[in-house]
DNA sequence: CATGAATGAGCATTCATTCAT
DNA sequence: TATGAATGAATGCTCATTCAT
């Protein structure tokens, strides 16, 4: 099957890609080390995507889909509260977060510094957009009414991005470890 | 005085250094881009600093002062409830924060992803640490005992990052301004 | 039948390439753009040309045969002078000089620049000698004597490759237009 | 004198693109190419010229500057008639014209099949206008009126380029030598 | 102290050509 | 025959850093 065979080569570049961006930022990631860690030839990454901005919108694509599959698990959980704390989980119980971040919120960070790539910032933020979105709905399950339920959705995430943030910066998962039990409360009080 | 000179010319590297780098990141500027706004030649910019590394030190330097600056302002209010208010203020009062971000979050989280400038990026997080500390103390002037005092200090000023982030990724100041009020709310609450 | 669609193929290559090598020359053209143009997969190329170099070749062929078929439609005017005045209205009422110059002159000048083509730029000489034999005839049938009528034979060509190559630059076809009557006029002193 | 050795370098490389250029065609002429002529690191080029288009621009100008300097030698002839002849005889004396063309008009030429450099085109043309705009004038003090002499020009100068574009594709200069005469007495003719 | 100039390693990108099936 | 994919040498350009004066 070529046509497997091409999937397997531009999925290989998107996860080192979307790794190598994690841990080293957009900026700091060449393609020569996308290629190597794919084990592609270097010549070859042009077959796949024009430029290197290319790469980074199909890892957003990545990440959004990702994003739809963590939905989708949440799902399992019976009640929005659950469906929360499961999110929350999701960041507290990742030790990457004290190394790397928010693989979310730094790389919008990152491209928001960039005039030449506000179009890929648009995307990236759209990404966090539809993350929010998702946590309103679980706010408005809970029977908040429109404003109220997207204002609860920012300040939560908000919330989440500000304890990734800390946890990278000293390098220390603790204080996202103890506070995402508190944000699992704050939500449970809505109640 | 050659001596004015001098500090004149390192002063007006920093400053530019500070500007361009809160505005455009670390990576994102040259050093052509801090000497050409400090309107010093650019071979003269290594008399004052060995290395890009070191401008950035600088720059952490002088950001620490920055901060002293403020916390003497802040000093003048005459209770912590009211100093906390202020120091929110200074973030919420401050439209560059939807363009640009926090300047000492921004700049931590950039160091965070870069391997070969450890060393910097604790000197930037120790600058977090002072502001941190800061924080504390209101909270301890405020009867909080030492663990707590620590931690609310470390979740308020989380939140204040959170905050900021979302600003910036959706170069939208209305979150920070709303949630601001209810920031010194929270505080007022535990008085 | 295979043979039918080989034969297709390939002439649509030759087809594509000769309008681009055209309008972008050859060194802007790659064979990229010559595959996409003639709807034919980039790695089938090398099965009917197994170098760029060939392309060009093959694009130099069929510029040969149409220019015997220019030859045989101007050999129907009765007199020399009419066939040379039809020559003339061939560049003059061709709007595409304006934009692109004369397909013979400028990429026999391309390829005269190229030390590694220079092959290829004999046999696009080649081309403009035969055209010039062609008028040279046409000067004999008007009883001109061999030495003159081959030097007018070379003058001509060169007035009208003059006249195409100030179109182009300045991409202005009246230049062209104007000065073609003059060149029959000219012809017809000799008479 | 820094200025002098500055200059100095800056000069060597319009002056090695000038002849690389004028040789190779632009296209063909690597930044290395120039770089290794000029004796000049490569890198270093880019402290004299942003980009390869800042290059050329000076190479314009270089050739702007040589043709003043044609033209102040040839205002020395007493008449009209001399000076153009003395135009003619520029060309026709110069071997390089049946190796490398006509450096003015080989360089519009290219240039005007390259879509992404039609801003040097048009400087690159307005050469030839200004070269024209001499002819011109030569015919103004033949006494002929403003129409007249302006085309006279413009057909001057395509009877030039046609001879120059036929002695580089033969690599022949014996046509361009032969007809030079009779550009004289056409010109003569008019007196 | 000052500074215009020099340096070279590194990066994104292009493209003719080849390969595997 | 056909073709998607692979390859690698080359090119324009950037930039921190160093040098000569």
């Amino acid at each position: 099957m070529t046509r497997v065979h091409r999937n397997d080569k531009r999925e290989r570049l998107v996860d080192a890609a979307d790794v190598l961006i994690y841990q080293q930022s957009f900026h700091n990631t060449t393609l020569a080390d996308i290629a190597k860690l794919a084990e592609v030839p270097l010549g070859n990454v042009y077959y796949y995507f024009k430029t290197k901005s290319d790469i980074i919108v199909a890892v957003l694509s990545k990440r959004a889909h990702d994003l739809q599959t963590l939905f989708e698990q949440l799902s399992q959980a019976s009640t929005p509260e659950a469906r929360l704390a499961g999110f929350v989980e999701f960041f507290s119980n990742n030790e990457n977060i004290a190394r790397f971040g928010c693989q979310f919120g730094s790389l919008c960070q990152e491209l928001s510094k960039q005039p030449e790539h506000q179009d890929i910032a648009k995307q990236a933020a759209q990404l966090l957009s539809t993350l929010i979105q998702w946590i309103e709905q679980q706010f408005k399950a809970m029977n908040q009414s429109e404003p109220t339920a997207k204002q609860n959705a920012e300040l939560f995430f908000s919330k989440i991005q500000g304890l990734c943030l800390l946890s990278l910066i000293f390098h220390d998962p603790k204080l996202l470890a103890r506070e995402s039990a508190s944000l699992s409360t704050w939500v449970a009080d809505f109640a």
